[in-house]
DNA sequence: CACTTATCTAGACAGCGTCTAGTTAGGAGC
DNA sequence: GCTCCTAACTAGACGCTGTCTAGATAAGTG
């Protein structure tokens, strides 16, 4: 945990170095473990030091969380863009590549929704959720022939989907389900088991489905 | 905060207390917020004298998020009792009554699946997560027409029934859906949108019903 | 070169969980 | 009623935490 370069009084890139330490103590030991004084020493410098680039810990970790989101959102996108053109086939595909999301970094993910350590009224955040959102009325939009308005409350068919995706994701990472299987396992089994769970909520809407 | 009545130097029933206290505690503020010592302040006893109850902070939230588990499989089975024959109502109801219990102790929910705060390999918690996964289970075997076996891998549609309502529940607790509803409307219109939601979801199985 | 300002250090503080030594009192055996 | 054992509880200490300060350092600007 020493840094590898002689440092001089100033970093130069602390703002960088703290967040790739307080990404890595995260994920590898979960929210609850991060510590602001531990991510000053992973990037040898004096434990006051992040008080100037974020202000408090909750600045850290929220600007982390607004980095994660960001990653997922743009991970989601891309496997949308490579599904066909069935509205079906697309659902299915951004709710995959969310559980895969999810699940390949429970902790990172966790730590997006808890509001004792994160800021999640923050402008950065509320752009990425917004993003998220606007892409999924979209997709919903046309898998329900409907054209559904974001700020309307959420219909049956929007919230099904989200709800089956996010409880998902928390099930496997809660370790509710899967719980003996071996580690290197877990996430081909927890996605074979996602992929015949959406395909029944596709049923559901394919039924509802105008044409 | 100051113990109502006079203390002896020995509490009588300090278990029994501290659990009180943690419950309320952890209600108010969330598990995040709770230290042994505000429990201990409840008490009106010294912070060191839950550690000979509960040996450690673990210990007593253990404990507590047992005492919770155990009310929520408690209203859920009564909740299944209460509806009728039908399989499929059978199934709803145990549905709305988890995202009822979910929604209603959002705090005392989040605590039960925190592998920081908690043990969850404690006998007492397994026990009560046994029973409920028992249960539905069986309600699930009637609903599919096939009869499920515990120790099989989970299949489709009870990775659905449970992703679902689990999910719905943290979406709620986490804000992410209802965000602006008024406080006090918050419950009513998350079990009118549960309701709708899970109405959809009995298509799903209602269409691949045997009969 | 002088001066301003961003960056970082180091020490302090209260609150936390846990440990340990010591105090109190309830209850069993006589 | 007395003794003794032991469960119950107190009080102080330790290292850790986040945050607040005052001060040191260096980079940049005119």
């Amino acid at each position: 945990m020493q840094p590898i370069v002689e440092r001089t009084y100033h970093h130069g890139d602390l703002r960088a170095a703290l967040l790739v330490a307080a990404r890595n103590i995260v994920e590898e030991q979960g929210a609850d473990a991060f510590t602001l004084r531990a991510a000053a020493r992973r990037a040898g410098v004096s434990h006051g030091a992040p008080a100037h680039h974020f202000g408090d810990k909750t600045g850290l970790l929220t600007a982390l969380a607004a980095q994660v989101m960001l990653d997922r959102v743009e991970q989601v996108e891309a496997a949308q863009r490579a599904a066909g053109s069935d509205p079906l086939d697309q659902l299915k595909a951004c709710g995959m590549a969310h559980i895969d999301f999810l699940i390949s970094h429970p902790h990172l993910e966790g730590l997006c929704w808890r509001d004792n350590l994160i800021n999640r009224s923050d402008p950065a955040l509320q752009a990425v959720l917004q993003r998220m959102t606007a892409g999924l009325i979209e997709t919903m939009s046309a898998v329900t022939g409907k054209a559904l308005v974001p700020d309307k409350e959420a219909n049956p068919s929007t919230l099904l989907a989200i709800s089956v995706v996010h409880g998902f994701g928390k099930l496997v990472n809660e370790y509710v389900i899967l719980q003996n299987v071996p580690e290197h396992e877990r996430r081909t089994r927890a996605l074979a088991k996602a992929d015949e769970m959406l395909d029944l909520v596709n049923t559901a809407f394919g039924s509802a489905r105008p044409e």
